[in-house]
DNA sequence: CCCAAAAGTCTACACTCCGTCGATTTTTCT
DNA sequence: AGAAAAATCGACGGAGTGTAGACTTTTGGG
């Protein structure tokens, strides 16, 4: 969603724009912290980045795609945290370093993930990201569930469909816990560790 | 969030306003089925419901006033339906018939209640309305877990905390699935029930 | 039935934000 | 150095918002 500014693809120097794209998303990532998504304007944007408006649309066609890019940035994050992780094949090891990994991710990306999902219904792009971003995380707990004896397919008592929903259960759980205390939120993983350890049959 | 227009509690007959302002809610909640919240507008609001934008200031001060309004009303037939709904004591029995009445729930409401989360995070009143409501769910799958044999209390592994998680596993998996087909949706259903069956200890 | 007060409605205005355009300046590359 | 490409600016027209003041309809007591 970034391909309609010139590529720059091949280049041993940084063009200028690089950097101010780069400030752009900075100050957008910024200001959701400060005034949230819909107070946001994208004259704020353009002064955070140290241009106007007009300059602002050089780069990005609105608000909308400039979060669309801030999300891709962050969701590009997630995708590489993932595929670096190593397949344990102990599933109570497995599950506890998924629950880790997640709370990380959580802790440093918080914020946009939780913007992400906001705009997943309005913003087609975003959506898009987050559904694949959901769909990389489903397929992993289908393969723990398997490994620990779950029955493979799709019916609902079955690994693909109950990864699905404990997939929404942890985005849920840590999209709330997120927002209140550290201690809520450590807490809120347990729980939802737990509940994964039931749902592959692994009783405590 | 209804305090600013005149009071009107006490009456035998109906105030003309009365028919106004739920023509306004009619209006609002079909206008976002058709174009959803975004792109709909104050004009359009006071268009379907037969006044000018001047008029419907009178009843709401805002685009979000009306929506937290409509979200108000809805939420009021859960409540309802929550309160009646008879307190069955075998466990097994309890949880089919919960997600029996979610599911309709969902069926004839789901529009406004997809639009009550979505407005949760920007709209402290929707919040406010959505984490009640989120209560109260909690508060019932909460009894039939303790009923079922699970540990009392709040810490990670005891129902409470886990009912919490369940509760946002079941909005969100039918926040997804009242989006696409029937069938889907009937099979989303039966993967919370098992999910949610095996967190109270009863395997199948 | 009358008529004042209350309730409801309208048009017009001032404001904010958005997205675009053409002109202009700065950077990059040879 | 100098032309092409990249970056920036200010200004404009449009859409939507919320408010103000005048006007009309409805209501209810005498």
């Amino acid at each position: 969603m970034s391909g309609h500014h010139p590529a720059r693809s091949r280049r041993g120097t940084e063009r200028k724009g690089d950097v101010r794209e780069r400030a752009i998303l900075d100050t957008c990532e910024a200001l959701l912290a400060q005034k949230g998504y819909d107070a946001m304007t994208v004259g704020d944007i353009a002064q955070g980045a140290g241009i106007t408006r007009g300059a602002l649309y050089f780069y990005f066609g609105s608000k909308q795609e400039v979060v669309t890019a801030l999300v891709a940035r962050t969701v590009e994050h997630l995708w590489e945290r993932s595929r670096a992780t190593a397949q344990t094949d102990e599933p109570r090891r497995a599950i506890a370093a998924a629950m880790q990994r997640t709370v990380e991710l959580w802790n440093e990306h918080g914020l946009v993930m939780r913007t992400a999902i906001d705009l997943s219904l309005t913003v087609p792009e975003v959506g898009e990201l987050w559904s694949h971003t959901a769909d990389l995380f489903t397929t992993a707990i289908t393969a723990v569930l398997e490994r620990a004896g779950v029955q493979a397919g799709t019916e609902p008592d079955q690994a693909s469909a109950m990864a699905r929903s404990l997939c929404w259960m942890i985005e849920r759980t840590f999209y709330h816990a997120s927002q209140e205390s550290r201690e809520k939120f450590r807490k809120a993983s347990a729980t939802c560790e737990h509940i994964w350890l039931l749902s592959a049959g692994l009783n405590t």
